[in-house]
This record gives structure tokens, sequence and C-alpha cells, in this order.
DNA sequence: AATAGTTTTGCAAACGTTTTCATAAACGTC
DNA sequence: GACGTTTATGAAAACGTTTGCAAAACTATT
């Protein structure tokens, strides 16, 4: 009957219980070396007692920082998402802050929206992915002046501090690979592009260096599909179903890649002998497969750490400025492309 | 010189750009209805021209819910997890909540550190993975007194409430799956199971049904392997070394089976002619694997979105109960598999 | 034992909201 | 044109902290 209302301990209470001031709690939390230390081992009982928790959201009406850091991606589910929200999450961890996760589906409405109740929660930061974002978005970062980056897509130019690859060199040097192998006859897939700078890069890439090509890309050659395994398989078995084959194929990502092999399968064709495959990105598992994926290594961990590490910086004031980072990249040659007869 | 501390807009700001006081544009937040349309008007004008956005930290302290769930994970870049985080974001999304995700890496210490961290950020909600959790943490979730639930292992049992599978049940519908078939000698690879009770479980199952056996399973195909492609293809390809081999290898989830795989075609084995490969998980990819991968499905998206919906659902008192769930599982057989003579 | 210094503590204002209560303005009714 | 309603607004207290400032309690020095 005298204990009804338990309610979650607050410094009152605790201050209560040690027989001291809300002043003193609050100290020692935060200026420990302040409070006299018998003092401070009456606090600590007292706090163990109540099971008191300090309350973040009053501490973030003070000015102080909130301690946690947006991060905003297409999607969750995709492993070289989740290896750089992954890698990002342990690299702010050691700076105390905590994170927010959202998607937005590739459609950067929602990403708006996210951003917004973002910022009404306070964070202290914000990294979002590629370069692709709506003219709303980048006015609310820029009026709240939050530190803020952008994660996958280096570029020299952007209005935000960016941490990743070239995706235009991956397009390149994947396409480049081919061509060095006597190639010439290249179909290309990729996922859609608009609302994706990435994609849209690495298109741009490949096609620059296929365009010095004496020959010119049928247009059946270049097909468009979602990010899916199953999906690729069914465009790419379309592709080569009917002659003209190409000799290899250029594969916007490894999941793709992983598609055209497949597909490439199903209509009695091997990898690499009668056709060759290139991937980009090296997800988890391109290695490891048979055989194994040649493709274009992007950095998925590395980037998610430095930029996690760099935003945590640029927070808490450590640095005030992100150089431009680019990440290096490169071939990396496994064993689903092999040479052929030049022309 | 005279604008040099734009300083973010707070409500006050507001309230004296519209020229009313601070009560009517909480107000026409709060209740919108109870003020004057054309005040609100005024008021919507100054929130735009100042950029204002509300402080949820501000509401929170209220009493107000922070309107954050926290979701603990072992870890976030496997297929499995990722998958789950997505399915969850997704189902509390309408509700209006916004996810806190942080990894443990299998530690429950530092699970207990996440916890901490989350109430202090006044989560609403929290959601962990398994029933494994430290004396610690469920102290601390019971003397907060907020919903929380665990997601993945079903149990009826459980002090928390859960929404999962019964792993349990998955370990035995593979081994009574390979035994089925016909298939005596079965080896198994697992992860490490301390502290991860998904995959004990599992290994029990399957430990149960091989247990009804006349034969009993040699230590030597009994191997536990991190979860890893590459280190499951070596420690399977010791044990395909060496006589006698077993006919069917039963793998912890679709990970280790994909690494069996890979062991069983570099020691020369086909799939299935010669060994039959079960794996648990169903994983995205898993279907489109050459030969399709024979699993036990474990309905990641279902589980995470039922999670999700039911932990907002208790969050937003639209519900007070939620029953312990169990989603079904079964067995989808595809290639990997194939009947064997009877001893 | 008085003084000056140092360490420790408490008071009260501040942070940005929401909400209760009271008041003012507008309206309809007779 | 006085009355009771209804509608719209504002003043002020409350939420759980931190912190500047001042007072109190010690210590050391003479």
């Amino acid at each position: 009957m005298s204990d009804l209302k338990p309610k979650n301990a607050d410094i009152v209470a605790v201050a209560k219980a040690a027989k001291v001031s809300i002043s003193t709690v609050s100290r020692s939390y935060n200026h420990p070396e302040l409070v006299n230390p018998a003092t401070r081992k009456k606090i600590d009982a007292a706090v163990r007692r109540l099971g008191y928790i300090r309350n973040r959201a009053a501490q973030t009406i003070h000015g102080i920082r909130s301690g946690t850091i947006g991060l905003v991606v297409p999607t969750i589910d995709h492993a070289i998402f989740a290896e750089v929200i992954q890698a990002f999450s342990d690299a702010v961890e050691p700076y105390g802050f905590t994170i927010l996760v959202a998607s937005h589906g590739y459609d950067l409405e929602r990403e708006y929206g996210v951003l917004r109740k973002f910022l009404e929660h306070r964070v202290d930061g914000v990294a979002l992915i590629g370069l692709d974002h709506s003219a709303e978005s980048y006015t609310l970062i820029e009026r709240q002046s939050i530190p803020a980056i952008s994660i996958w897509n280096y570029s020299a130019t952007s209005i935000l501090p960016t941490i990743g690859v070239d995706n235009r060199r991956a397009g390149q040097l994947a396409a480049q690979h081919l061509v060095d192998l006597g190639h010439r006859d290249i179909g290309m897939v990729f996922p859609p592009t608009t609302d994706n700078d990435r994609a849209r890069d690495r298109q741009k890439g490949a096609m620059s260096v296929l365009a010095d090509l004496s020959r010119a890309t049928p247009k059946e050659w270049i097909v468009e599909t979602p990010y899916s395994i199953s999906d690729t398989k069914e465009a790419i078995s379309r592709m080569l179903s009917q002659p003209p084959l190409p000799t290899a194929i250029l594969c916007g990502n490894d999941v793709l890649a992983v598609g055209a092999i497949y597909a490439a399968m199903r209509c009695g064709l091997k990898v690499p002998d009668d056709i060759s495959i290139i991937g980009i990105g090296d997800f988890k598992g391109s290695r490891e497969m048979e055989p194994g994926l040649t493709t274009v290594r992007l950095p998925a961990r590395t980037i998610g750490e430095l930029a996690g590490r760099e935003l945590a910086r640029l927070v808490t004031k450590e640095s005030t400025e992100i150089q431009h980072n680019s990440c290096d990249i490169s071939v990396v040659a496994r064993k689903t492309c092999r040479r052929v007869q030049g022309v």
C-alpha cells in the first residue's frame, strides 16, 4: 500500500536518499573531482538502491549534446549497407554516441521526412548515403547547422563533405578490365539509376570506356533490373537466349553479378569459359563463391569506419573540417573473367 | 553585424515572430483544433520563416514519449539480422517511432551497457535478440518498467514476451529431414553456442533426433566454427579429407551451409550426389543459389515486422499484452539433399 | 584564536517545452 | 443591452537536469 508508485527515480529522489542537494548529485556525475569522496560514495549507494538512470533528454535541453547521430540509408538489408552501418556504429561508439537508423527505400521525399524526425530528436550529426538529396534536405541540414557528411560517393565538389569512393572510376575500372582482357562485346546490367548517384556514376564510368571502342553496344545488351538476384537472373537469361551474345557482362554490383552468373548457368554457358562476368562491390561472400567473383573492390567497412570517426570528431569539435576523402579502389581479379582473342 | 547569432529558433522566437504567446504556438502543434485558423496560419508562416523544428527532448521531460525504440542485436551485418532490423524499422515507422540501433558482438556485458545507454535516452521500448541476457539486463528492464520484447527465439516460459521461432524445433526439422531421406551418417557444424541460445537450441534439437539413431555420431563430425563462409569451408574441408565420410552435413545456419558446400566442392564431392547439405535460416540468396539450398525456413521478415508492430502497440498502449508468439517454420526442400539407401 | 585560503556544498536560474487555469473577446438570445 | 455560452488566448507552473555564484565548512598558517 505504501510503495504503490515506484515512479522511476529522478535526481531529486537520489538527492533526498543520499541527504544531499541535487546540485551535488549532478556534480558527482559531471565533475566528480569537485565532490568529497565520502559524499560520492553515499550518492553512489543511493543511485544503486533506487536504480536511478540519468535522463539525457533533460541534459539535452541545456545545450548539452544529445549523444546521438542519425544515419540515413536507402535500405538496411543490403549486404553493403549493413556492413557500412556496422562499421559506422563501431566507429562512433568509443565517442559515446548512439545511432539512430532509418531507411528511405530510395525515396528522397521519405529521406527528407526522416531527416526532419532526426532533427527533432536533436541528433548531434547526421550521415547520408550518396549525394542525391532533395533541395529541402540540403536546406534543412544547412539551417540546423549540425555536422553532416555523405557516405559512399566521393566528390570533390559536393556541398557536403564526402567519404567514399569514386563510383565513376569503379565503372571505368570494371570496363577497362574487360577491355584489357580483349573483350569487345560487353553487356551491362545496372540497377535503376534515378535517385541513385552511385549506380548512375558507375554506369557513366563504364559507358565512357566502352564509348572509346569502335563497336557500339546494342540496346539489348544494356539492361536495368531491380537489386535482386532473381530479377537479374530473369533479365540476363533473356539477354543470353538469343544471339548475338556478348563475351562479357559488366554488372553494377555483386548481387547483380551473382544473378548474371546463375543466368549464364541456366543458359548452359560456363563462366568464365563461355562468358566473363565482373561485378562491383566485393560484397561479403564474393571472394568465397565458386568460382570466385572478379569484381571492383569497394572498401565498405573502411568507408563506414572512416565516416563514423570523422563525423564523431566533427561533432566533438576534435576537428573542424574533414578532407573530402576518397578511398582507394581496384579490381580484384578472381575467376569469373578470362582473356579472349581480340577482334 | 546584426544577425551574427542565428541560433536555431525555439518556440519563443516563433511566438515572438508570430506575435502570439508560446502557449498558442505549442497548442497549434498539439491541439490545432483549439486555435483560430487565422492564428495558425500566422504561426505556420513564422515557423517556416525561422526554420523552427520542435525539440523532442523538451517534450520528453514532460513525460511525453520520446518516440524512440531501442533495438539491440548481436551484429548488424549478418543477412538475417539486417533483414530483421529493416522489417522492424518498417513496422514501427507508421507509429512514428525512430529506432536506436546498437550491436554487442555476442558479448552480454556490452549488451548491458548498450541497454543502459538506451535507457538514458529514455527509449519508449526495447527489443533484444534471443533470451540469453545478463541478470543485470533483466533487472534493468524490469525496474525501468518499459515494454521489452525478445526476438527470434520463441519460448512459452520466458520472462520477456517473445516473438520468434522455436529454434530447437528448427534443429529437429533439419535433422529429421535428413533422417527421412535415409541418412544415418550425419556431420554437424554450428557456430559457438555460448551466449547464443539460438544456436544452442538448434544444436540440441538436431542432437535429440540423432540420438534416437542406433549409430552414435563420431566426435570429428561435430565441428564448431565462427559465423563465416571461409572458416566453415576450412573446417569442413578438414572433416571431409579423411574417411569415414558422412553422407550429409547439417549446418547451424545457411552461411555455414554455403561454406560447407564450397568445402565439398573443393574436396571433389558433388552436392547432392556425393553429400547432402542442409542449412537453417533460408537467408536471402539461398533460394537463388545453384544448386538451391535445402534449408529450414525461418521467416525473418515476418518476425521483425511482428515484433515491431507488437512492441509499438505495447508502447502506445493499444494493447497491453502480446501473446507469446511463435512463427511457423518448415523445411524447404531444394537441391542440396538427396535420398540415400538406408543402412 | 584569528586569518586567509581551500574544499565542499546548496540555492536558484536556466534550458524548451506542455498544460492547467484564468481571462478576454466574440457570439447568440431574449 | 444585459446575460450566459462558446471560442481563443496568455500567464505561470511544471518537467529533470546543469551551472554560476555565494555560503559554509574545513585546513593551514601565524
